[in-house]
DNA sequence: CTTTTATGAATGAAGG
DNA sequence: CCTTCATTCATAAAAG
């Protein structure tokens, strides 16, 4: 197990120690450090084991942060004000379409109707009625078709149930929300390309000490 | 600016240069390297840098993953609740398979390499691959394409009006998936601890020839 | 300001 | 393929 965050200390403890020597390279005297191969080769695979986590944990980034990240780039209209900056606060807010009462008001009304295929055609027409009073798109009507019918269909089950069974016990089961995110780390131990030394990172250390965007 | 992904090879560089030299360091001749001392900061700064890259990104990781990341590495994916005899009362955990970071990845990857074929082989061999970082069927990776395929593809709504405006108009587009998060790395140039130079990743180097966990 | 709730949005799966 | 549904995630809004 070659441990990542050894690699500074390793290079500072080479550096301070007492390898200076006297050269004479090129004719000249030079006063300079001195590294063998060996103590090189390490240099170089631990390096390029720090690559290799940079890369993997980039392309993590990547993938998980995709929504949020887009976020930023998607919603080109969003109200997004120049953030307060000043306390380092958030930057990406996320920003969701939310109705004006008066959307609200129509929207609950055409549901009311019955119809409960709002169409592509229905969507576009009731986008277009309620971009009048206020910022909308077709997908914010179409989610809010769908969010509509599900959780009234689901309030009926709720009440409903004849329930004998031990059956409907997940109703406000999801709630938990506090969980630790500490475990991902530990499953992403890699391998180096070039041998088969595997490395981890220090927790304590990695986590601590952190001051970024500042 | 120093780059980042220049430190592997400046390494490499300067091993494979002339620089060896006899050196009569404790009475007796060694053949090593030599690096001076301008090097030596170099590297080490180097190095430095990028040591605060992994604690970023991995701060970063953990901040904007947090859940879901969690969800998928806490309970694997769908647990089968073997407590079911415990009682009578189930667990009704998730149902529905979760990718895992590393899964999604990969799929991501596939699917960008534009072999919008998924055909029955190709389904097994991802299945397998994928069924190393978790469990998987071949159902689901069937239905991911499909879904990844289709919704991607719905990106392409409301392009029609050559909006040469500064209307307020796209919140439309939030369907696209596939912006590039080029961008997130921009905001996050940092500044080394013993310096003032500032990095940032050669996106093209980082992001490609990623070949990891393997 | 912190916690809770309501709800817009994302996504795996099913049906046709 | 496309649409639709069920479930889950994330956040604006409300409550404390």
């Amino acid at each position: 197990m070659v441990n990542v965050v050894e690699l500074q200390k390793q290079l500072q403890r080479w550096q301070q120690s007492g390898n200076n020597v006297n050269v004479d390279a090129n004719g000249e005297l030079m006063y300079v450090k001195v590294m063998t191969d060996e103590q090189l080769e390490t240099l170089r695979k631990q390096i390029a084991v720090y690559a290799t986590i940079c890369d993997q944990l980039i392309e993590m980034h990547r993938t998980l942060s995709a929504q949020q990240d887009l976020a930023g780039v998607r919603l080109g209209n969003l109200y997004c004000d120049p953030l307060l900056t000043s306390g380092g606060h958030k930057i990406t807010s996320r920003q969701r379409w939310t109705p004006t009462p008066v959307q609200l008001q129509i929207l609950e009304r055409i549901f009311d109707q019955g119809n409960g295929t709002p169409s592509k055609e229905k969507i576009k027409e009731i986008t277009a009625e309620l971009g009048q009073h206020g910022q909308i798109s077709e997908t914010n009507v179409y989610n809010w078709f769908q969010n509509r019918r599900a959780r009234s269909k689901r309030k009926l089950q709720n009440v409903a149930p004849g329930n004998t069974e031990s059956e409907v016990d997940t109703e406000v089961d999801s709630k938990d929300k506090k969980t630790k995110p500490e475990e991902f780390l530990s499953q992403h131990n890699i391998t180096t390309s070039g041998g088969s030394e595997k490395l981890c990172f220090q927790n304590p250390q990695v986590y601590s000490d952190l001051q970024y965007l500042n």
